[in-house]
Formats: structure tokens, sequence, C-alpha cells
DNA sequence: CCGCTTCATGTGAACGTGCACAGCATGACC
DNA sequence: GGTCATGCTGTGCACGTTCACATGAAGCGG
């Protein structure tokens, strides 16, 4: 009757001699509960409830070979992303999506050589059952290597490379997007539309001139190189291509650029030069990030669903985790209309 | 010699073999190498390259009890903490500084009662060594929960409640941050000096408050209450008190915000009203964020030592996770000089 | 009443590691 | 040469769980 010194842990063990049960009924009920009856099933868990067990992990991970988390995998240029507002919703929209399911989430930052090393190295010990990634461009070397070791994983955005087919992927409708956007400037009334189209190196940047093109092609406008300039989605480069746009077309009736943030430098741009916006020039941007209202006016932009997204890429990974093959999720963006078209 | 079908990840007992030595050997050179001939170590190491062996962290903490992992916490008003930069390159710094002593990170966020639930059973069942914590206030019932349960956890920021001392915590200077600016203030010939405050029920808040008062009476200005305003760190409510010190002190020449955001509002205000800053009114902000450079003019401000203190709040979780007993760490703050004072 | 199936349950083994302990060789010292 | 200390190495066990298999009971049709 008398108590041990130290007070361990309760485990599968005690829960089964409080039920009356072996160990391999308290299993079963834990995981699923088929195969046990209602009485057993009912003693099982009030003998949880008042032993206060919870599942070692641990014991659990070493015989099953999963470990029942998954990692968020940051790639390439963190500033940028850490600096993105929509990075951090997509980060706690997994983070949550994948809570809810009673994963935790890891999180884990490929910089050096040596983070990425150690990062291949953990995950392909099978210390993670999958990976959520994000990366600009998907022709990634740790994402390669960690596909071929035939580790589940999901990007976020379309890969560059079509070829790199085994990775699923979520991403927005870049594409048509643009083109809602495009079109909305053509119902507007303008006809000389210039684009600050983003890095030609990156899909949503290549998707997002294509959408552009596409409509102005359909409207029976004249294609016209010159009204196409190109940035890094980042402020400077914004006001720079404004800048180069105007000087070559002072008529320029309206601007599709492939980022909010280089809309606001484009709006400076324009404002130094005289130009009323929307009335002599109407700007749509991309992204419906902070910067689109951070000051007057508000910006006219496309809003990706990156709530959504966040929550496709968990359920997609969920998937190849349990062994079904979904591969490409595209959806939709949304027009936000304000002050700037 | 046949080999078998499926292809196992090597064991510590596959290295004994190739290293022909027993498990024991491998595994004192795993951790810590000592006891061991340097003829066997080498002869171990040199089997872990060739085998391509990791050490199967599930077994290990199976045995051992830990879980060589750590969790970044999130309590309350998670939105605030995800928009504010700060918080990216802090759990940006917590990630980094953890990764290289090859201890993964879990992010947790701590929004619905069911998800504290979830995140205190999951630390308590000990498959986290140690937390990482931000919270606004620290009265947090989580975190206390994990005190109790003896889990280390080190806090981001002083904690409001002295008794709440079981909590280490690695926070900036607020104080002398604070104190740093107003005697700015003053050697710039400033005397009519106010001040929008953040919330008093936050350390933070009233810590930078307490600095602004203290070097007002060193320098002999009598005390006076109505230069004292209150917001909420956000910038609305740094407009909305620049506002209401301007009406009562219309002579006002220096204004001591306790937040770039807030500032930022302030100097809409000051423009609104007509006085031109620094020339008239010299405005200092605190937190060094991005919002200080957002648009001209640029905020003279205060900056925390974030890198530093992400460092420190994994150092000393480590330290507690040894068994060493550090608690608070005060990191200096240092002032910025810019365009507005 | 028998043979067959179905289903709930118990049992032993295995997962890969760390640790305590025992054994063994070597060398030093009396 | 015997005793003892020292330092390296091997072995068995334990950690808590899942899984395959065995067992036995119950149901059922002939």
């Amino acid at each position: 009757m008398s108590n041990p010194v130290r007070r361990q842990r309760p485990t599968i063990h005690d829960v089964a001699r409080v039920a009356g049960v072996s160990r391999g009924t308290v299993s079963r009920v834990l995981n699923g509960g088929h195969h046990v009856s209602p009485a057993a099933a009912e003693a099982v868990n009030s003998a949880i409830r008042k032993t206060g067990y919870v599942v070692n992990r641990h014991a659990r991970s070493l015989i099953t070979g999963r470990s029942g988390s998954a990692a968020f995998l940051l790639t390439e240029p963190q500033e940028r992303f850490f600096e993105d507002p929509n990075f951090n919703v997509l980060l706690r929209g997994c983070t949550q999506a994948l809570a809810a399911h009673d994963i935790p989430l890891l999180l884990m930052i490929a910089g050096s050589r040596d983070e990425q090393r150690r990062i291949v190295r953990y995950v392909t010990a099978g210390h993670v059952d999958g990976v959520l990634l994000v990366s600009s461009h998907t022709g990634d070397p740790v994402a390669a290597q960690l596909a071929r070791a035939g580790i589940p994983v999901v990007a976020c955005g379309k890969p560059m490379d079509p070829r790199a087919g085994r990775l699923a992927h979520v991403a927005a409708d870049d594409r048509e997007g643009a083109r809602e956007m495009v079109r909305h400037l053509l119902a507007a009334g303008r006809r000389r539309i210039g684009t600050i189209a983003g890095p030609q190196d990156t899909p949503g940047g290549v998707d997002r001139l294509a959408g552009f093109r596409e409509v102005l092609a359909e409207a029976g406008l004249p294609f016209d190189e010159s009204l196409v300039e190109t940035g890094d989605y980042g402020r400077a480069s914004g006001a720079a291509g404004a800048r180069r746009l105007l000087a070559r077309h002072p008529d320029l009736d309206g601007l599709f650029v492939a980022s909010d943030l280089m809309a606001r430098g484009a709006l400076e741009a324009l404002a130094r030069a005289g130009r009323s916006v929307p009335e002599q020039v109407a700007v749509g941007g991309f992204d419906d990030s902070a910067a689109a209202l951070a000051s007057a006016p508000a910006l006219t932009t496309v809003r990706q669903p990156w709530d959504r997204i966040s929550q496709e890429m968990v359920r997609v990974l969920l998937a190849r985790i349990a062994g079904e093959d979904t591969s490409a999720v595209i959806l939709p963006t949304e027009l936000v209309v304000r002050d700037t078209a």
C-alpha cells in the first residue's frame, strides 16, 4: 500500500490494469476503436480519464516509424518571407490547421549550407511525416532531395519547372487574378495600359504577366512591348518602373502592377510626375498586403486567399502522408476594388 | 550474402558491426565520446560515415525522457504578434539559435480554449524540453500551468507580476531606453515635453512611462500629469493622443511616443495641426519597427535588440533545461537618431 | 451437435537507444 | 609477483507502444 517515491507518468499498462483489460485493447481504443466491445471501450475511456493518461508519442513513433509531426520549411530569401504579412498568415494558418489534427508543426529555416544539410538529414531520418514548403523558386535543392527520399512535400505556389512534378503544390490563380484586374481597367475605359511585372524567374511573375497580355489581346489592343516593365516586387523597383513607363508613354491611363509594394512605389512616382490617381491613371496592385492600405489612396488590388491556401496545403499534405496522390490545387483570387482603379 | 528486399535505415547496431565494436561503444562516441579510445572512436566515426547512420531520436527520447525539441508558444492576441515585424525577427532568431544546437522548434499558437488544453497536454506530457513564451501579459494561464508542471519556460518581456517568479525572462531595458530618448530631447533644448504612453497593464508601457517621468524630474522640470496621454500602441491612438496633448499644450516642443506605430499617428496629427517636425516639435518613437521608416520623415526611435533577445532566450532556456537557475536577463537598447528629433 | 466463420481479447515480440554493471587488460606500486 | 587502481569495452535490460498471431467464445447453417 506504500506509494512509490517518484510519481511516474501513467502508461498504457496502468490504464489497462485500471480498466481490467489488456494493453492491446487499450491500444485499439486509442487508435480508432475497431474490434472493441462497447463495454470495454467505456471501461478504457474511463480509466484514461481517471489516470490522466496521455500517449507517449516517442514510444509510438519508435514502433510505427511515423513522428506525428510536420515541418514548415522555409528556403532561400528568408528575410523577404518574414517581412511579408501574407507569409505570416500562411504560417499561422498551417499551424492551426495541423493543430486541429493534433499534429505539431516544426519551423525550419534553410539558410546556410550547413542548415540545409541538417534539415535534410533530420527530415529524411523520418523525424517528420511531411513538409510544407515555402520557396520562391522550386528548383530548390533541399526540396528536390526530400522529394527524392520519398518525403511527402507540398509547396506553396506553382513550381517553375513542370518536370519537378513530384512536388504537390497549392497556389492562387495568378493568371486569372491578373486577367480580372486588367478586365477591370478596361471596363473603366482605360486603353493605354502598362504593367510592372514581377521577376520572370518566379511562376507568379510569369503568370501575372501572361494574364495581362492575354486580356489585352482579347480586347483587340495592339501588343506593345514597351508597355511592360519588370521589377523585383520591391517598392523602389515599382517607382523606377513607373518612371520609365511614363517617359515612354506620357499618355498612360492604366497600370497593372504585380505587387502592392511595387504599386506603392509606382503611386509615389505618379504623384511626383503630377498624375492624378485614378483620374488620369488607374492603378491596380496584387497581393492585398498591408501596403495596400498603408497610406492614401487605398490601393485596388487582387487578394490571394492565404487562409484557404494554408488549409489546402495541410489537407493535401495529410492526403499524401496517407498515401493518396493528390497533386495540384489552384484557388481563385478575389478582386478588391478601392480608390486607385 | 543476399541482400534483404527492403533496405532498412542503419541502426546503432549496424554501425557497431561495421566498426567491429559493441553498441555501447558507439553510443558513447555519439554522446560526448568519453571513455573511448581514439582508435575505437575513429573506427566508429568512419563506420557512421560509411553507413550513413543518423540517430533515431524517437528511440533516444523514449529512453531518456527528453525530446530534444523546444516550443515557441504564442498566447493571446496572435494577430498583433504576427503583424509585428519584431515578432518575426524574434521567431526567426529563436529558430536559428536552436538549430545551431540541433534542436528543432515547434510553433504553437494558443488561441481557443481547446488549443490551450491541447498544448498544455502535449507539453506536460514531456514531448518538448522547454518553452519560449511570447505573451503580452504574463498572468497567462497556459504559462502558469506549464511552470507549475516544472517545464522550463523563458518568457520574452518582463512579467507584469513579480510573484510569477518561476518564469525566467529576457527583455529589453524599456526604462533606460525611454530615459535615453528623453535625455536626447532635453539635450536638444526641449522643455515642454509630452508623452503618449503604452497600455499601463503591460510592463513595457509602465517602464517606458517611468523612464520618461524620472528624467524630467532629474532635469528639475515640474511634473505635469496633463502632459501624459495613453494609447494602445496602435496608429490611431497615437494620432488621438497627439491631438489631445496639442489642445492642452499648444506650446508643446517635444514628444516621446511609446511605439513607432503611435508615433506615426502622432506625426500625422502634428502635420495636420500645422506643426513642423522637428523644428517646432521633436518626436521620438520606440521599437525601430518598419513603421519608423515607412514614410518621410524618418523617425528617431529606440531600437530593441531583438536578435540578441532571441539568442539570450535560447541560451537561458538551454541553461534551465540543463538544470541551472538562470532567471532574468535585461538587455540594453539603442537610440537611433533620424530626422524627427 | 459439428464445423465454420466472425469477432473481441490477450500475449509475446520488436522497435533503437542509453545506462548500469561487469569484465578485462594494462600498468604502477609495494 | 601480487594487489590494486584505472580506463576501456561488452552485455542485458528497460523505456512504452504497436502489431501479428493465438485463443476462445459466440453465432449459424446443415
